[in-house]
Formats: C-alpha cells, structure tokens, sequence
DNA sequence: CTCTATGAAGTTTTT
DNA sequence: CTTCATAGAG
C-alpha cells in the first residue's frame, strides 16, 4: 500500500476543510487501502468524491494515475467537471467511466488473447438475444420432439446472465431464476456453449462478456494485470451497491498493485439485483476494510427524512439520517379511484406548484414500470404541461436508428452477422434466407483472406447490380457521419418513405444522428458511446430547443437525481411493489426501490395510490395484490404523513 | 423465397 | 403495443 502521500494529513488544505462537514472530511482524507464509505441520500456523495480526487492532487497524485468507475457515462463526465473547477487545473488524462467503458477500452486492446479481434461488436441486449435464437433454432433442429418445448430465447438469456453475473455454476442459476427449467439443463448447456461459438465467429460480445472476458484476460495473464494495474495508484468505485460479482473482482484486480480500493456506495438503494447487482458486497466488502459512515442529509425536509428513516429496507447497514434542513410539509399521501383521476391529482398539483413559481424542472413524477406513465402522458399532453421522459424506449433502440446502425456496424467489423443480415433485409427481395447466404459468402472470403470486395461479387449480390455497388461504396466511408450520410442519401430515405407511417419524423431523427455522429472522430468511438452510454430518449430527440420541463421517470431512472418537488405514482401493491416481485418475493428490493423515490424530494414528496390498480394497456389481466404486508403506504405510521382523498368525483 | 395478412401471446426495472 | 408463428399468394 502507498503510505507516501499521508504526511499531510493534519494540514489539510483550506479550499477542502472549508467545503466538508466532519464526517464528509473523514471519509476524504482517511480513506485508503481498502475502503468503505457508505454516504446516505443527500448526503453530499457527489461532493465526497470530487474532493477525494482534489485531495489526492494536492498530495502529488497524478491524476492519470486515479481510476474513477461510475454508474453512468453521465456521472463520471460531471465528477471531472467539478474537479476541474474545484482544483482549477486540467484532469482530462484521469481515466474515469463506467464499468463497460473501462473494461471496454482494455479488451480493445487485449481482444486477440481471448481469440477475438480488436473491431468486435458490442451487442446490445436485443442483438444478443437474436444471436442466442441463432444457436436455439440450430440446436431446435437436431432434438426432435423437445424442440416444442424449449425454454424461449429470453429465458435462456436471464439464466445465462444470471450465470455469468453471479459466478454461479448453470445448475444452480437455473434452479435459482427458473427451478422448472432444471430437466433442460443440457439443453441450455448446449445452446450457451453455441451462443459462445457464434459470438466468437462474428467477432462479437454482448454486455456481459465485455465484463466477463475483462476479468478471464486478468486471470489468465497476471503480467497484463500487473501492467494495467501498476498505472492505477487509486481506484474509486462510485455505486458499489449495485456491483455484482465479476465487477467487484475487476476492481479488485485493478487495484492489486497499490491496494488501494476506495468503494462508495449506500446498501439501501441496491436496486439493480436483475443485472446481477448484489447489495451483499457492501456487506462482504465491510469486513476487510475501513469503514465511513456520512449520515448527514443536505437534501430533504426533516419531515421528509422522518419518513426515510423509518422506510429503510430490512438488511441495510445499519444508519439514522439526520436532516439539517428547515421543515415545510409532511409528506402528503393521496388516495384517488383510478388511473384517470390518479393523472388529474397530479395535473393538478403541479399547475398549483407552478403557479406557485416553481419552475417545471424542479418537478419530478416517479413510477415503477414505463407503462404506469401513459395515462399521465396524455392528460399532460392535453392539458399542454411540457415534459421529457427520462425512462422508455430509447432513440438507439429505435428501427430506423437501429438500422442505420447497423450499417456502421458492418464497417467497423465485417464479421458481424446480426448487422449484415439486418442491412441486407432492408433491400427489396432479399429476405432472411438471402441474407444468410450472402453474409456466409461474405465471412468464407474473409477466413481465406480475400477482401471483402472480393466476397461482395462472389455472393448473390453479383445478380442485384444495384445492391452490389451500394455496399462496395459503403465500405469507401471512413466516420461515422459519412457513412450514415451515405447510407440515407443512397437508400434509406426512400425505404422510410415506403416504409413507415411517421416517415418525416423518422427522417428528421436520421438527420439529427448525422450531428451527432459528427462530433466523434472515429467510428469505433461513436459507436462505443452509442452502445455502451448514448441516453438520449426518443421523445427528446425529437424537440427542437433545451426547454424546462417536468420530469416524468421510473424510480431506476431517477437514481442520483433529486427535485424540489417529487411525486410517486400508483404506489399500489401488483404496480409497485411490482406484481412479479410479491409473487416471486423479491420484496425487499421493492422496498429499497421504495426508498430511493421517496429520498429524491427536497421540499415536498406526494405518495399517489389508486382504489382500483392501473389496467396494464398490454396485459389481458391487471392483478390487485391487496394484502397488507404488500401496501407500503399501509406500513407508514400515521404521524409522519398527511392524508388526503380526492373524493372520487368522477364516479360519486 | 419473399411478402403480407392474420391471430395469438407476452409483458419490470437497464449498462 | 409489441413480437412471433403460420398460411397462402405471387
């Protein structure tokens, strides 16, 4: 461990004593070596970070030499930019993103020791199930009668996941996500191992292997590990409560030359247990490391923290949040018939917050599932009240940005199937079948070491003239906007003409893709940032200019922000706590989800439930679980909260 | 083989 | 509102 930079301890610098409380100071200054700091909501977490960094500047630490892994691309970007102003110096060479990117930028360059090369894809979770029904479907051809039966695509998926994630052999993955499934062990062990095959030869890996392989290349060359890990004299871990297994080995490696792991995190807001997260390495992590507590809470009421201390999920670590704020309100409870008047209390209380003047940025709704939103949408729609969807569908998830992606994809790795067939289908007569045996053309030149072009006329393009020359000048593009631009001009506007409904709108997003494909100079860069963070929704996209807005977004969405005034929709037991989870009792991360809606309000927070539950638009049957172990709002003692009924005027 | 029409079924959260 | 499977026409 590095004990060399310490001596200055007991003459901290002012520009950090001034801006920390004790707690906060403890944690920056004394943390080193194995760390814990475990910060509560509001509890300047952000800040405690940011200064760390400054600190361990001021000591003589390069910032190259500190390894910052974030949730999102979004935080690390806005942690850099508060170090820059409160160092006032240049921090561009600190290596600071999220897990996906830093490990990304290791296997770019250490792919060839996993027997993949250096332009593999990154599938997102929709190209990979694709590649999954790829080895399915083959394996469904040899097994006769059982095919009928096979577990589908995204079950695989889940259980694969879950494997990988947690570390865990596939039998007790199956037995723990799915049990039923136990007799098609085989089969499911065949179907992966497929799954790899494929992925290995269209030189491909989805999100999980970009963090598996990660921790394979450190296991299997100790002198790469030895290597990277040498470079990083800190590595800081932003979130750690919702790290799963193969992240906490990662950083563990990372930091094993110089030992120094600081992890920052809050046991009771893991909410990401689908993806493998664990809040049980807050808890392993504690026993061999020093451990800080920040308990202080600069954000909400004390009213509002009243209640956040006596929501805190079962299995937490143990704490007391104290609130050094002025009070205002209790928090306000609201119980409606319906969906429809559920929207109009809401409609209601944020005109009445903005006539208040209060501007719609400081407003935030929260909700546990997307589809609990749209009722909300359209009266807000109706009644003309602005607002930007922070959950949804995504603009990169999107047809025709996934199409035009799918273009770039094939240029920057030529083995991409997924990508080729994708492209190829978008031609008049050429349909699945086709496209296969174009792409395996394709891919049998490049195994023999011809170039591509060379497969293009070879395959059965040679008879479509028109086809054949639009990919060979494809490939004559070199960034991202040149290729996207090419692609639209040469094809894709008249096929989303013939093709979509919306096709002006639709067009208009292409355009705003070439902009923003304009700013990355390389292709693989844009596409990195595409796969791994582009966050833009498709609502937003399609706005012309920054307007303030009220904030609609589910709870998972809401993490790390924090608003004036949030209200929480249909907290009704079967919509939040989710239907699945009682079923499945996955209760207490529902609980945990609980306590990171209710800790994003500063000023006032609004609990909305509903006498009948919302009717899934999607779902031929809504389920009501009324029991009263499964109402949060029935848990919260009387005295903390005000109730209000609005009178179900519409049905009385 | 492609393309379209039809009906059925599946639904949480996302880097 | 999707995606998936199937049938039938070209």
């Amino acid at each position: 461990m590095d004990e060399d930079i310490f001596e200055l301890e007991t003459n901290i610098p002012e520009f950090i004593k001034n801006e920390l409380d004790s707690e906060q100071l403890e944690a920056v200054v004394n943390s080193r070596g194995r760390s814990l700091i475990i910060a509560g909501p509001g509890s300047g977490k952000t800040r405690v970070i940011t200064y760390k960094i400054a600190y361990l500047m001021y000591n003589g630490i390069n910032p190259k030499n500190i390894l910052l892994v974030t949730f999102t691309r979004a935080a690390a970007k806005e942690m850099i930019e508060r170090v820059k102003n409160v160092t006032n110096s240049d921090i561009e060479e600190m290596t600071a993103g999220t897990f996906h990117h830093v490990c990304n930028a290791i296997l770019r360059r250490y792919a060839g020791k996993l027997g993949y090369k250096n332009n593999f894809t990154i599938l997102d979770s929709e190209d990979a199930k694709d590649v999954l029904k790829i080895a399915r479907n083959e394996y469904k051809e040899n097994i006769g009668d059982r095919a009928q039966k096979l577990p589908k695509e995204n079950v695989i998926m889940k259980i694969i996941s879950y494997s990988k994630n947690t570390l865990k052999s596939l039998r007790e993955s199956i037995l723990e996500v799915s049990s039923n499934l136990i007799e098609y062990e085989n089969d499911i062990e065949y179907i992966w191992q497929k799954y790899a095959e494929i992925k290995k030869d269209i030189n491909a890996m989805d999100y999980d292997d970009i963090l598996v392989n990660t921790a394979v290349l450190f296991r299997m060359n100790k002198e790469i590990l030895q290597f990277i890990s040498s470079k990083y004299r800190y590595v800081l871990v932003d979130e750690f409560q919702d790290t799963n297994k193969i992240q906490l080995e990662i950083v563990e490696a990372l930091s094993s030359v110089h030992g120094n792991l600081i992890a920052v995190g809050d046991d009771s807001q893991s909410i990401y247990s689908f993806r493998g997260a664990r809040f049980e390495n807050v808890k392993e992590f504690m026993e061999n490391s020093t451990l800080f507590k920040i308990q202080t809470n600069y954000r909400s009421t004390p009213e509002i923290v009243n209640l956040v201390n006596e929501m805190i999920p079962l299995n937490s670590v143990h704490k007391t949040l104290k609130s050094v704020r002025n009070s205002i309100d209790k928090p306000i409870i609201i119980e409606t018939f319906d969906d429809l008047e559920q929207s109009e209390a809401v409609v209601k209380i944020i005109k009445e917050k903005l006539d208040e003047g209060l501007e719609p940025n400081e407003i935030a709704v929260l909700y546990r599932s997307h589809f609990l939103s749209m009722t909300l949408q359209q009266k807000l729609d109706s009644k003309k009240i602005p607002y930007r969807l922070l959950s949804g569908k995504r603009f990169i998830e999107t047809a025709h940005i996934k199409d035009i992606l799918s273009f770039l994809k094939i240029v920057q790795n030529p083995y991409d199937k997924i990508s080729w067939t994708r492209a190829l289908k978008l031609f008049p007569k050429i349909g699945s079948k086709t496209a296969v045996r174009v792409y395996e053309n394709i891919f049998d030149s490049l195994n023999d070491n011809k170039n591509l072009e060379i497969g293009l006329e070879t395959s059965l393009l040679k008879k479509n003239k028109n086809v054949l020359n639009f990919f060979v000048e494809l490939f004559k593009n070199n960034t991202a906007s040149d290729i996207i631009e090419y692609v639209f001009k040469n094809h894709y506007k008249e096929y989303s003409k013939l093709t979509f409904k919306d096709s002006r709108s639709r067009n208009m997003d292409i355009e705003r893709f070439i902009e923003i494909a304009d700013k990355y100079e390389t292709l693989e860069k844009f596409l990195e940032e595409m796969t791994l963070s582009e966050n833009i929704k498709v609502s937003s996209s399609r706005k012309e200019k920054e307007e303030k807005e009220v904030t609609l977004t589910t709870i998972h969405g809401s993490k790390g922000l924090e608003w004036k005034v949030v209200i929480l929709i249909s907290v009704n037991p079967g919509d939040f706590p989710n239907g699945m989870a009682i079923r499945e009792k996955r209760i207490d991360e529902e609980e945990r989800l609980f306590y990171v809606a209710i800790t994003r309000a500063k000023n006032e927070l609004y609990i909305l439930k509903q006498v009948t539950g919302t009717v899934n638009p999607y779902m031929r049957n809504s389920f009501v679980f009324m029991k009263k172990e499964n109402d949060f709002i029935k848990r919260i003692p009387n005295q903390y909260i005000k109730k209000l009924k609005t009178g179900y005027k519409r049905y009385f």
